[in-house]
RNA sequence: UGGGGUGUCGCCAAGUGGUAAGGCACCGGGUUUUGAUCCCGGCAUUCGUAGGUUCGAAUCCUACCACCCCAGCCA
């Protein structure tokens, strides 16, 4: 669940800021033409819509972004309104996640925080006014027969035998729906329009089932509810929202849409505007899978780090800035896509690189004795960050004990290794260059600790030996770093577009790597939360749990042995 | 097989009749006490296919092909 110390973003925004282009897509171009046009004048009004029946994820974010992005650029404003038509699904928990990640992602919604549920009782009204047009009727077929007289898609349905109800029948019946004298399933209102479309969406939909079920907001006021098409597009109505944008798949009900709105009273009629929604490589952006993962636990909760949703992107260290960024590279358009991971990656990388202060951590430690060095104690220091001043320095000590990455001593070296190896000299990160003398093994023979020598006159800053190592490896004073767990994390799916047909075999069984770490002791004491292990990656202090550091994203790697 | 959509570089994506932007990725090269960053350079004679209109077509027309969505009392 989403935690208070979560929230508590100290994220220093980087100095790449967002440009302030409001972009040239199509619902861009739609809406600068609308204005120009005087088709809307007052300003451009949109919403986000989200069902609070999950959590959201980074597809929800290319909405957000879009929603109050739009506004924001051309002076409009933005509602926040929760679909909460289905108590059977909904949860007031869910309201408060979904709150806390717009807002987490940099986005306002003032005292514009609605729920369809505030509009029932309007709503209601609405639908008597279509029974009393004869555009609606009280069908008491089940379910089952319902389905089964829609016809097909190349068939046409059948109209139901209750179709010709009398108007006064109708508003009797409904009347007593809401009035709970029926069971669930017992009777339906319809709108009556074609059995006959070939647009399925238009073959008599239901428009209100009865639900003897508490909804979070309105209790056991009710006990019939609307249903999507009927509410939604009231709702958009009614908030005056002048460019209601959607997602692709409800493009087969924009009639149904135009269709409530044409045939009930109401003075604004705003337009429905699809746009395709966000894939992203590697991972799965379906409501229902996110919540199998969950509920199977094949994930630690909807916040675990490898998890597309916006807590788990927030608890894995992704900057709200890293993901506006991205929603703004990937645009907006009608075509199907896949967006490759590494975009998200750059995006953060970006932002971080601009910001994140620098420090040294090893993940999979291999001791190193410094056989000549006498000067325990001693107190290097070290920039932040090189390119960035600002961030002041830290302190760093040095020993006879130190620890580098297993990964930064090899035996036998590849041609330009730039690391070490037996009988060759490596600078250790801001400190002095050594020499390795001697590996020491266990039975196996795996390196254990490494002998070395330290060059005194090569200390960083103030090199007088004239040694030129090939290269430079990071490390820690194994006398005061501390023992931390990092968590790396790789895709959550092996393939780029997994078959989540079988979710097991598609999911990566190395997408957690967990290590015994150890960190500077600066790292630890500081009170920003995303740093820059050099040579690694950036990292998250996790915000609930100690001792508990993330892999955000790795470095750009351009080592090819 | 009905209806609704979409097809421009490996992935996104500009382009709206005047002769293919940009980003990511990738490949070189330079700088570098992070094999990072940064900097330079390369990367679609061609826009799903085939015809047609036009001085001129990714943009207009015709036909075809491929892919996505729709048969919840979910949203």
């Amino acid at each position: 669940m989403t935690t208070r110390s979560e929230l508590e973003d100290g994220h220093r925004p980087s100095s790449a800021g967002e440009p302030a282009d409001g972009g040239t897509d199509f619902i861009r171009q739609r809406i600068r033409r609308d204005l120009e046009s005087g088709v809307v004048t007052g300003g451009v009004v949109t919403r986000f819509p989200p069902e609070p029946n999950g959590f959201l994820h980074i597809g929800h974010a290319k909405s957000i972004c879009l929603n109050f992005g739009v506004a924001e650029e051309f002076g409009g404003e933005t509602y926040l309104r929760f679909d909460d038509t289905n108590p059977l699904k909904e949860s007031d928990e869910y309201v408060e996640a979904i709150k806390a990640d717009v807002s987490w992602l940099g986005f306002d919604w003032g005292d514009r925080l609605t729920f369809a549920s505030d509009y029932f009782e309007q709503l209601y009204r609405f639908a008597v006014e279509l029974i009393e047009q004869d555009k609606a009727f009280v069908c008491s077929l089940s379910g089952e027969e319902i389905r089964s007289t829609r016809g097909t898609l190349t068939e046409p349905g059948t109209p139901s035998p209750y179709r010709d109800r009398s108007v006064a029948e109708n508003l009797d019946l409904f009347a007593r729906m809401r009035a709970g004298e029926f069971r669930d399933g017992e009777h339906v209102l319809r709108a009556k329009i074609d059995m006959a479309s070939p647009n399925l969406n238009m073959r008599d939909p239901v428009i209100y089932r009865i639900r003897h079920a508490h909804h979070q907001r309105t209790g056991s006021t009710w006990v019939i509810y609307p249903m999507y098409d009927f509410t939604h597009c009231i709702c958009d109505a009614l908030e005056g929202i002048t460019h209601s944008l959607c997602t692709l798949e409800f493009q087969d009900h924009r009639p149904l849409y135009d269709w409530v709105l044409d045939n009930i009273n109401v003075n604004f009629h705003p337009p429905q505007i699809e746009f395709s929604r966000l894939g992203l490589t590697h991972t799965v952006m379906s409501k229902r899978l996110l919540n199998r993962l969950v509920t199977e636990h094949r994930v630690d909760g909807w916040s675990d780090p490898r998890m597309p949703t916006i807590a788990g992107l927030r608890r894995r260290g992704v900057t709200p800035a890293a993901i506006r960024e991205f929603c703004r590279r990937i645009g907006v358009t009608k075509q199907d896509n896949l967006v490759e991971v590494e975009l998200l990656e750059f995006c953060v990388r970006q932002d971080l690189e601009g910001s994140a202060p620098r420090g040294m951590a090893v993940l999979d430690p291999l001791k190193v004795t410094l056989t000549n060095y006498g000067g325990d104690g001693e107190v290097l220091t070290a920039p932040w960050h090189p390119q960035l001043p600002v961030l002041g320095e830290r302190e760093l000590t040095f020993g006879q004990t130190l620890y580098i990455e297993q990964e930064d001593f090899s035996d036998d070296p590849p041609p330009k290794y730039k690391r070490l190896s037996p009988g060759e000299m490596v600078r250790l990160r801001y400190g002095y260059i050594i020499r390795c003398d001697e590996v020491i093994r266990d039975e196996s023979g795996r390196p254990v600790e490494l002998r070395c020598s330290y060059v005194a006159e090569s200390k960083s800053g103030s090199d007088t030996s004239g040694l030129k190592p090939k290269g430079v490896i990071h490390w820690v004073d194994g006398a005061t770093a501390m023992p931390v767990r990092v968590r790396a994390y790789d895709h959550l799916f092996t393939d780029a577009a997994p078959d989540f047909s079988d979710l097991d075999a598609a999911l990566n069984p190395h997408s957690l790597t967990e290590h015994a770490a150890l960190v500077e002791p600066a790292i630890d004491a500081s009170r920003e939360t995303r740093f820059q292990f050099e040579r690694l990656g950036y990292f998250h202090r996790d915000p609930d749990t100690a001792g508990l550091y993330h892999r955000t994203v790795t470095l750009r790697d351009g080592y090819r042995p």
